[in-house]
DNA sequence: GGTAATTATTGTACTTTTTACAATATATTT
DNA sequence: AAATATATTGTAAAAAGTACAATAATTACC
């Protein structure tokens, strides 16, 4: 037993991290949340959230922890995508980053950079600054991964407002899968889904014509069991 | 510094391991390679062919390794599925598990047990026996991912010999996804897919009409960029 | 050699879904 | 009132999916 515990020391001496991609949606299109770092390493690179974990917390709870520590961010709708395991990965040591994605409705949450956090800041998608270790990587991974997603999961509305047009629906799903859609055939097919419903309520404060406001159907969408996804 | 070394410390005392989700397929249908642990903790258990990482070992080479050393499998599509890490999953001390599923021809490969292996044996996937850690949890969801994967990549012919017959193609389709397909519509469709050829090819030794034996065009694949999956 | 047994192979009509395409409606601004 | 801006709606043709059963080729058995 002695030997045994000799033997098992040498595994006992890497450390796991979280990296948080958080997504969120606004006018622009697609942002992905970044903080500065204040600490080291890479002090004063923009990166994306993460941390190490303790070794006496639990995975899932680790992950909200670290993200809700460096952003405020609290109550998001959280999955893990991949894990990352070079060697070199991390100057410390050994290091492993389980990589989740969040996705989360901007104008629900106010993200406040804390901890060693010095600050946070929406970047598009497609002007993402270079990023420390391998942030990059892990922030393509996971564009990858929603885009699949989207078409098989209704993540979307993990984005988009309670109350939204159809408009900024198609406008979503273009941003994401990086392709146009036909308006006429949009509507038909999503209305036709049954997962989203009228609301009865006009857009406000717009200069042309106010669009209906429709919201997301959540029981209907479990009750169809939703295989075949959106589009 | 020294500080923050001492700081750093306790994150650098956790350990990683990798369990392989193996599958195969043969007339009785879908099975799951599994070893009779030949070391402590849990030894005499059957369990999923997994091991703890070397610290200074790549993540990818490592589940290729492990996977090697217990079976002698080489070779074999692998992906990384999912990270568990529940505090108390293992009773050594604090163990984070990366999970990843192997594809492989059971008539190509011949498992054998080694190193602290006992044994290997196939199981069904309806007949596992008690698993100890968390493996059972993750055997389920390497199952449903597999599930979820089959109509979109063409991965049941990682599972299939290199030729292959179509009552073969649309048996493994239905033991993965728990349906039954029309023989006729079934074979319209993969037909119609051109990602499969006929190699003019009988079947032999069978007591009755010997089926055309097809293969998968790989390249075909490919080229049609295979978005929308196969079934 | 003939018959039984077993699995392989094939087509068609109907329904549903997808696709392509453009005119009209409703609000604000000037 | 006219200009500007976005919202909303239908139809016909093509493609894909679905339901359904008879015939073909081989071996096993008598």
């Amino acid at each position: 037993m002695k030997n045994l515990k000799k033997t098992l020391k040498q595994y006992f001496n890497v450390a796991v991290s979280v990296d948080n991609v958080v997504f969120g949606f606004d006018a622009d299109g697609l942002k992905v949340l970044l903080i500065s770092r204040g600490s080291e390493p890479y002090t004063g690179s923009w990166a994306l959230p993460g941390d190490l974990i303790s070794p006496e917390m639990d995975l899932e709870y680790s992950a909200e922890k670290v993200l809700k520590q460096l952003t405020g961010l609290d109550q998001v709708y959280m999955e893990q995508i991949q894990t990352f395991g070079r060697v070199d990965r991390h100057p410390f040591g050994r290091v492993f980053t389980i990589a989740y994605f969040a996705l989360i409705k901007v104008e629900h949450y106010q993200p406040q950079a804390a901890s060693w956090a010095k600050d946070v800041a929406w970047f598009k998608v497609t002007e993402i600054p270079k990023l420390p270790f391998d942030h990059r990587e892990i922030l393509e991974y996971a564009r990858k991964l929603l885009k699949n997603r989207i078409r098989t999961q209704p993540l979307v509305f993990e984005l988009l407002p309670k109350y939204f047009t159809l408009t900024e629906l198609q406008f979503i799903h273009e941003s994401i899968l990086e392709e146009e859609f036909d308006v006429r055939n949009f509507r038909k097919k999503i209305l036709s889904s049954g997962i989203i419903e009228e609301t009865g309520k006009l857009q406000k404060n717009v200069t042309h014509r106010p669009a209906m406001l429709y919201r997301y159907n959540a029981a209907k969408a479990k009750q169809l069991g939703f295989e075949g996804g959106i589009l």
